[in-house]
DNA sequence: TACGACTGTAACCGCAATAGTTACACTAAG
DNA sequence: CTTAGTGTAACTATTGCGGTTACAGTCGTA
């Protein structure tokens, strides 16, 4: 994976790839790097994957920087009246419903990998003009 | 459907069951509208049901409030630079696997209708203690 | 061991979105 | 015509987040 021979990945050179600002470049590693998908060298620079792109997941990448909480992508009013009969049960009554739906995005984004993303790319690339 | 016999059912009244503002109401009612799902007395009040809740699907009420554009519930980078490979294409790459994501959580709203909710509320209801 | 380059993170600003609120014109049932 | 309720504009407050600055921590390297 480490490509040392290559040019040196920096939070700066990330930042100004994406018109962006380091900071929030390292905000964004940070996470990734607590999910354990990548390695940051502390000094002299560089980040690198920990896992083989074709063992990386959109899912990976997305509940690493938790976009949503590993709970809820939808998220019901939360200070109902306790004496309304809905107030008190729509909650629950939604919830398994609502889980499945965010579990079925999740499923495809599970199916795909950053693999495949950068090969597409790549094709992409291929078919212009 | 209309229930004339029950009790007047105004933004007033909505917006105290829920602990809010009418006009926050009176909003959300407003998309409803404009969804064909409900219809609105101006004058003396009162707000029902176009359809009966077994014909009306929790993606139905979704696409209403529009939490999210038709388009894209997962929004790209928007202001990638042209020369760069991945900025040109990423959006493209990733395009399509999004919206089968997208597409499968909307299909298990599409599958859960209110009638099933509010069936469900009270099942629940029924269960408790 | 000291230097320099880079990361990690706190702190702050500014902007956008949205709930909440007030105010008022419009509508229709009685 | 009166009155209760809707439709909507306008404003404020709050929240979240990107962007930015600043600085301490880390570690290859001379």
């Amino acid at each position: 994976m480490q490509q040392e021979d290559d040019v040196l990945l920096t939070s700066e050179r990330m930042a100004g790839s994406v018109n962006t600002n380091p900071v929030v470049i390292r905000r964004l590693l940070g996470q990734l790097k607590k999910a354990g998908l990548v390695e940051v060298r502390p000094a002299s620079g560089g980040t690198f994957l920990t896992r083989q792109p074709a063992a990386i997941s959109l899912l990976d990448v997305y509940r690493a920087v938790e976009v949503v909480e590993e709970g809820q992508l939808f998220s019901v009013h939360d200070k109902p009246l306790p004496a309304c009969l809905v107030g008190r049960n729509i909650q629950a009554a939604l919830d398994t419903t609502l889980r499945r739906a965010q579990t079925a995005m999740e499923q495809v984004l599970a199916g795909v990998t950053l693999q495949q993303v950068t090969t597409e790319i790549l094709t992409q690339e291929n078919l212009k003009d």
